[in-house]
DNA sequence: CCCGCTCCTGAATGCGTTTTCAGTAAGCGC
DNA sequence: GCGCTTACTGAAAACGCATTCAGGAGCGGG
């Protein structure tokens, strides 16, 4: 009662008496005589065909299945971007292979390098990369044999690392526009929850919002910049540690909402009110955060729309001389988690 | 300057001066003589070699793509399983080809349809089904020759839809602890968020929670549950309507964490405190509902062990004679969110 | 020193499609 | 009715790799 285990355009062909060239044709929608395009049609329905993807692969049909590297599918960033990338992933009848790093550079190059073996199409890479270190080295080394073969790449935030077309979320700016408006409600002493020093993200998130406030004659001091990872978890500790070594600012700024969120843990762990005793910003504005007590205020990044366009990037040909580079504008959304200074 | 497309293993055979062969079997790690070994992975790291996947497969090597279909990528229930898929899909060197239907069963069908032609050697489907509907016969349908030609299915909340090896949430026993709990606070008077009532996981957890109610003298008036989409904006719907409409309960129990958020949102946009003026409890637990505020009462699922489970049921055979079915229990988990009646 | 066995190697085959190429039947104008 | 073009069809090659099969070299035992 088993049937073969896989039905073959041989079988169709066989079972509508006409030739393989036939079968293939009819199937592709290709010019053959309606009599026989209909056996055709009505055999492979009867068996309940499936064409072999690799073998088509194989024989030159350009295949349907992207790449996509995140650094961890969990990241509710990632997940707003993933869905404008499924979504036009879904109006091209493309197929995703997605891959998680959970953040091991290690697993980031061999992921590209199954891709590659997939012949993906395309690969694209969602998250900030590391400035100049022996991992972007290697992933050059891998990615450039790829680009060679026809390979195309995009990638979301690492455009100094990658020299390939970007999509890249005005980091520097935002944070800029985002000390501005913090600046405004009369905060002069802030502190900041930063993620690894090496990320590109960071450094522009980092340098736009201590440039910024300089400019406005405020200094910001190392000490009270802490590090931790990208993450609820880092944010929480980052927080934890500026409480216990005293907390001199009015104003937190987180460069990640998602660390953000850590931090207002931490606070209401130490008692701390926001904004009452601190005001609490972000950056990214991922869909949760305006649902926190209070509404947390951050750079709103059109999230979906990075997802989309990364992906129509690396849907259409460059026919540029230089790589694409789109850059979108975040805004500072001003909500509840920031006070006017002494109001 | 352009190189060739794609360098074949007969490149890295010429290259080495071995048969095509021989440049295999030392690729793939076969007895070969190291000194021959040595040449061809030299010829092969000097060309930048990878293997076709494709020619791979074809050639009858098992292939380590598997496909996963989801409802939605952006939902953080889903993001919380994806994480425990995919890190067993890294820890076994697997590629994961995602989808997402956007809740589209149509598409679900097509992606399947995809799957099968990529000759995936297991697909997930990650959330619940419809019971009993016409899609869910297609959906049968086209998984049965997939299951005939030695394509492994699994399953989460799917179990009475589609009969194939799955990972069972305990919904009905947690929905039931759950209104135990709450009874236990001293609630009689129940207002419940549902999701669309032919979803199975709504069933369950609907009936599990009417049922222990009712066990307990306490009936739930139908007009006192409300459906709507399992997003956050669905159970900003619900529970606004629930609101205009007149709110008697002193609990609101919403089938989903999901739509609890939408639930708090709807609340405090009544200016309804919680839980002072109207408890809130959910169910699955996801990440962000214990940094809400108050941090919110749920059924904690085990949300990465159940994708962790589900891929490793998909890539371990049967042995058993009938299919195989993972109950994962839920845990009451009390927090903020709900409080003694009259306290 | 020869036979037989073991261990490698290389040539050839097959995997399921697409596509080229040649061939055949039909259609058209004269 | 004949020659030419057009429109399909079918046979066969190619895609890149794994693997089977047969042959050859090396080795030990008798």
């Amino acid at each position: 009662m088993q049937p073969r285990a896989h039905v073959t355009l041989e079988d169709v062909a066989r079972a509508a008496d006409v030739s393989l060239a036939t079968a293939s044709r009819a199937l592709n929608g290709m010019r053959v005589t309606p009599h026989l395009r209909d056996r055709v049609l009505a055999a492979a329905a009867q068996l309940a065909y499936t064409p072999n993807a690799h073998a088509r692969a194989l024989a030159g049909a350009s295949h349907r299945t992207v790449g996509v590297i995140c650094h961890d599918v969990t990241d509710p960033y990632f997940a707003a971007v993933a869905g404008g990338v499924m979504r036009v992933a879904g109006a091209n009848d493309l197929l995703v292979m997605l891959a998680s790093t959970f953040r091991d550079p290690e697993r980031e190059i061999a992921y590209v390098s199954m891709l590659r073996a997939e012949r993906a199409p395309a690969i694209l890479l969602i998250g900030s990369g590391f400035e100049d270190t022996r991992w972007e080295r290697a992933m050059e080394a891998e990615l450039k044999p790829y680009l060679d073969g026809g390979g195309r790449v995009a990638v979301v935030s690492r455009h100094r690392s990658l020299k390939v077309d970007s999509v890249l979320p005005e980091n520097r700016a935002g944070a800029a526009a985002m000390a501005r408006a913090l600046l405004e409600l009369g905060h002069r002493r802030f502190a900041v929850l930063s993620g690894p020093r090496a990320l590109t993200t960071v450094i522009d998130r980092l340098g736009g919002f201590r440039d910024e406030l300089a400019a406005a004659g405020v200094t910001l001091d190392p000490a009270d910049v802490v590090e931790g990872p990208f993450t609820r978890d880092g944010g929480y500790q980052a927080m934890t540690d500026l409480l216990t070594r005293g907390l001199d600012a009015t104003c937190v700024f987180a460069v990640t909402d998602v660390m953000a969120i850590g931090a207002y843990a931490a606070l209401r762990d130490h008692g701390l009110s926001v904004p009452g005793d601190v005001s609490v910003a972000g950056f990214d504005d991922i869909p949760i955060v305006r649902d926190l007590t209070p509404p947390l205020t951050t750079v709103a990044l059109p999230l979906r729309e990075i997802g989309e366009k990364v992906m129509e990037l690396a849907l259409t040909e460059n026919t540029t001389r230089r790589r694409r580079i789109l850059r979108l504008s975040g805004e500072v959304v001003l909500r509840a988690s920031t006070a006017k200074v002494g109001a």
